[in-house]
Parts: C-alpha cells; sequence; structure tokens
RNA sequence: GGGCGCGUGGUGUAGCCUGGUUAACACAUCUCCCUGUCACGGAGAAGAUCGCCGGUUCAAAUCCGGUCGCGCCCGCCA
C-alpha cells in the first residue's frame, strides 16, 4: 500500500512508483492515449492513461504509477513538472464532481462577481486565488516571526466587547444573560492593546479581527483584518522607524521583484500633502503602470481635531477628531490641548502610511495621563456622564501608573491587495461579503427562529 | 441617503441606438472519432419565452414607465 505524497515531490521520484491525489484540471483524450492534469495543493502533474477512462473534470482521483521523464521534444516548460509524467497503473475515483457553474481555469475576472461569492469555495480553486493566499500566509508568517523576534508578544482580545458613541456604527450582538443589553464587535482593538501597555507587557500585536457597520467600498468590508500593534515607552519616531523596517523586510523577503521608489519612506506633512497633491494619501509612483513599483510615504503632523457639521446649543463650534481619540498632542501642542485653546490649530502626534495612493495604516502616540484623554473627550463635547460610562475604565487604567505607550495599526487586507495588484480586496479576503453586507455562500445574515428572539428578549 | 454602470442558454459576450426570419458567437456540458496532447484536435447534439411587472405597437431582447439584483463612486468609514 502506497503512501500519497504531494505531486511537488514527484520531482525527485524519477523511476520510481508512487501515489498522488488531487482533482482533474483538464482531460486530453486521444482515443487509446489519454492525458489528465491531476491538480493538488502543491502543483499540477500530467498522467499519462493508456485508455480513455471515466474521468470528469474535478473528479477527485488518486493514483498510483510510475514517474517518467519525458522525451525531449514533449516537455512543457510552462509547468514546473513539465519535464515529467505519470503512466497511470491504477486509478481510484474518492469521489465524482458536478459540473462546475464557471470555468476554474481563468483568472475570474470575468465571471460576475455574484455567482464566484455564491460559489466562493469553487472560486477560490483558481490559481490566482491560490497565490493570493498562499502569499497572505507567507505575509503574516513572517511579520509574525519579525515581531517576535523582537520581543512582541501576540495578544488575542475580545470580540464581545462594548459599544462606543465615537466612530463607526457598530456591529451589535444582544445579550441573552443579560436582557435588552448588547455586545458590540470591536472596531479596533484600540482599547484593549492600550490596557495591555497598563498591563506591562510593553510590546504587544495581534493579527486582529475589526467589525465596523458602514457602507462597504472596494477597499472596505464589514469585517476586515488589521495588523495591531502597541509599544511602550516609545516616541513616533520609534514606531515609525519599526514599522518601516517591518514592511521594507516583509517586501523584501515575500515580493524579490518589487522596487521601493524612495528609501527611507518619505515624510511629508498633513499640510504639504494636501497643498501639493490635493488629498492626505498621495499617489507618489512615477510609473502607475509598473506593477513592481511602491511608492511609500508617511503623512504626519495631523491637525487633532476638526469643526463638526453644526454648532453647539451656546452656538460655540462642534469639534470632532479627524484620526483617535486616544491619540496624544505633538510635541509642543501638549499646553494648548490641556488648555482647549487654538483647538483647530492643535497638532496630533500621528502618522499614516500611505502605498500607491492608498491608505495602509495609521497610528499615534496615545495619551497616557488620564487628564489629557479626559480634556480630549470634553474637546469633542462629551458631557462628564458621557465620560464616565464609556470610557471611565480608560481613564481609570490609565491613572494607575499606564507607561508612555504608541502604536499603529495597519490593514492588512488593502496592503495585501496592493502588493498582489489586486482592484478589490475580496480577492485576498477567503469569504469576503457584498456591498450590502452579505455572505452569497451561507446566505447570512438570516432570520432566526421566534424561540431565539425570545431567549435574547428581542420579542 | 445620493450619482453612475450593468442584467440575454451553465459562464462570458454580440444583437438594443434604427422594433420584424429559427436570438448569434466563444468556452463549458453530452455523444461519436482520434497513440503524444498539454487551454489537444475533429464531427454532431442538447441548452435562453433576453432579471421581473406593466405600457406603447399588427409586432418588443430592442421603445417607455416601474421594480428587483449586482458592481463602482460620493456621503459615511475614530
Amino acid at each position: 500500500m502506497l503512501e500519497r505524497i504531494l505531486i511537488k515531490n514527484t520531482l525527485n521520484q524519477t523511476g520510481e512508483k508512487v501515489k498522488i491525489a488531487g482533482r482533474v484540471g483538464a482531460r486530453r483524450d486521444h482515443g487509446k492515449l489519454a492525458f489528465i492534469d491531476l491538480i493538488d495543493c502543491s502543483g499540477i502533474l500530467q498522467v499519462v492513461l493508456k485508455e480513455a477512462e471515466d474521468l470528469r473534470l474535478n473528479d477527485v482521483i488518486a493514483i498510483e504509477g510510475i514517474i517518467n521523464k519525458r522525451p525531449e521534444n514533449m516537455i512543457n516548460k510552462e509547468i514546473e513538472t513539465g519535464g515529467i509524467e505519470m503512466q497511470a497503473e491504477k486509478i481510484e475515483i474518492l469521489n465524482k464532481a458536478d459540473t462546475t457553474p464557471f470555468e476554474l481555469n481563468t483568472d475570474g475576472h470575468e465571471v460576475n462577481e455574484e455567482i464566484r461569492l455564491k460559489y466562493r469555495y469553487l472560486d477560490l480553486r483558481r490559481n490566482r486565488l491560490q497565490k493570493n493566499f498562499k502569499i497572505r500566509h507567507q505575509i503574516t508568517r513572517f511579520i509574525r516571526n519579525f515581531l517576535s523576534e523582537r520581543d512582541f508578544t501576540e495578544i488575542e482580545t475580545p470580540l464581545l466587547t462594548k459599544s462606543t458613541p465615537e466612530g463607526a456604527r457598530d456591529y451589535v450582538v444582544p445579550s441573552r444573560l443579560q436582557p435588552g443589553k448588547f455586545y458590540a464587535l470591536p472596531q479596533s482593538p484600540q482599547q484593549y492593546k492600550q490596557l495591555l501597555m497598563v498591563a506591562g507587557f510593553e510590546k504587544y500585536f495581534q493579527i486582529a479581527k475589526c467589525f465596523r457597520d458602514e457602507d462597504t467600498r472596494g477597499d472596505r468590508q464589514p469585517e476586515f483584518t488589521q495588523l495591531d500593534m502597541e509599544m511602550s515607552f516609545v516616541g513616533q519616531e520609534e514606531v515609525m522607524k519599526l514599522n518601516e523596517e517591518l514592511v521594507i523586510e516583509t517586501i523584501k523577503n515575500v515580493y524579490p521583484d518589487k522596487k521601493f521608489l524612495q528609501l527611507p519612506f518619505p515624510r511629508i506633512s498633513y499640510k504639504e500633502a494636501m497643498e501639493k497633491y490635493g488629498t492626505d494619501r498621495p499617489d507618489l509612483r512615477k510609473d502607475k503602470n509598473n506593477q513592481n513599483e511602491l511608492a511609500f510615504c508617511w503623512v504626519v503632523d495631523f491637525p487633532f481635531f476638526e469643526k463638526d457639521k453644526g454648532l453647539n446649543p451656546d452656538g460655540s463650534p462642534k469639534w470632532t477628531f479627524t484620526h483617535n481619540p486616544f491619540s496624544a498632542a505633538a510635541p509642543g501642542w501638549h499646553e494648548k490641548l490641556m488648555k482647549k485653546k487654538d483647538i483647530e490649530k492643535i497638532i496630533a502626534a500621528q502618522y499614516d502610511i500611505v502605498l500607491n495612493g492608498f491608505e495602509i495604516g495609521g497610528g499615534s502616540i496615545r495619551n497616557h495621563k488620564p487628564e489629557a484623554l479626559k480634556k480630549v473627550l470634553e474637546i469633542i463635547g462629551l458631557k462628564e456622564k458621557d465620560i464616565e460610562e464609556n470610557f471611565g475604565h480608560m481613564l481609570k487604567a490609565l491613572a494607575f501608573g499606564a507607561p508612555p505607550h504608541g502604536g499603529i495599526a495597519f490593514g492588512l487586507d488593502r496592503f495585501i491587495a496592493i502588493l498582489q495588484n489586486e482592484p478589490n480586496i475580496r480577492e485576498v479576503i477567503a469569504f469576503p461579503k457584498t456591498g450590502d453586507g452579505r455572505d452569497l455562500m451561507m446566505n447570512a445574515p438570516s432570520e432566526i427562529t421566534k424561540e431565539q428572539l425570545k431567549e435574547l428578549g428581542q420579542l
């Protein structure tokens, strides 16, 4: 009884009898001679059959046979195993396959998105998507190793957490044990990672799922993955330096053909970006058709606050934060923040990293003193009661000797999509949602039973 | 919430502007032929009441109105 080996391992088995297994990717029947391309997770191999078998596309089979060198004039240079082939001796059909609703030997761009998502498990068989997810794994593996080697601890934070009044709309989950109350799914692990700094971990990271109940875009999904990171006893320079190195090393390792337009990454102030490029995420590429050109930049010196729509009841302007309520003021602006003076001029210790015109990450140095965070919350118009209710735990935690800290978060899906030259992050998310937030394959969201609703206190 | 685009066999398109044969083509599917193909080739077959509803007309895939679905963009997204 032969043990099954992977197709990539047939390369050094010339002359040997082996067993391989996979699905039929193509069939070329010549009557008394037939070929099939067998596909497994590691590659593709041509199998020669003496007689035409009753094999159909996508049937799952196991084959035993001899691996032979191909004659010189029959070598296929297009595939890795093009110099060898298997002479089949025994075929076992493990499972027959229905005809697929679309062809799998293309890149899929021609097929309607809706039908691709409905049959996502077939769509994922495509070469292009297989590559995307193998690369995605290489990237996350490299990042994990890079940060682990630098004393970072990967820590998971809760998905069932608390709704907060600021920022994006929350996805909420009704509580059974606390009828009428709701958990919220995190928009980001922001508060937890800061609390981990209070806890003394000093260097934390997480490949974190985040949720935002807002309208989607080509580069936005309701559910997405963030590389989340936080460090204690650092300033803006250290965070930027470490992350620049992380990005450069990751790309050098996974994409040796990609070229950085400028190293180190140029730094542009928000003001300069707006004046020169009319956007805070400028596309600095020289040749936008060159898929290997990467134009990174940092955008810094963001205004902390901007005027919100409408006015306060007393006629004073309403303020909102431009990026993150937990950010600290940039060096030199702390006094203005504490005195709530020249609010529109205050600069935040905030930095965005931009790649080819897309914001792929952003972070800041945080307010590690409770009185500073409180000032920010007051400026954006929160009443004492709201502050206590929504941020009381943060203020309390910071008061127990929180170290100075700061961090960053990368939109991992977006980052990978750009590196893979994919126009849409759905191509690098295994089971993405449609524009209106549905999962066409699982048919979610769906209705739940009256009993479930009752248990949740929703009836 | 708003703007734009698309919807025709299983998949992708043509036809629509300028209404009129049996709705065309490619791929996929099925049958047959084929001993060196590699997205094999050849012969044949089946498969669409043109998203849905209504209107105009002798006649609607085609014109008009509505509706549904999908995508992209603006708003929104700390």
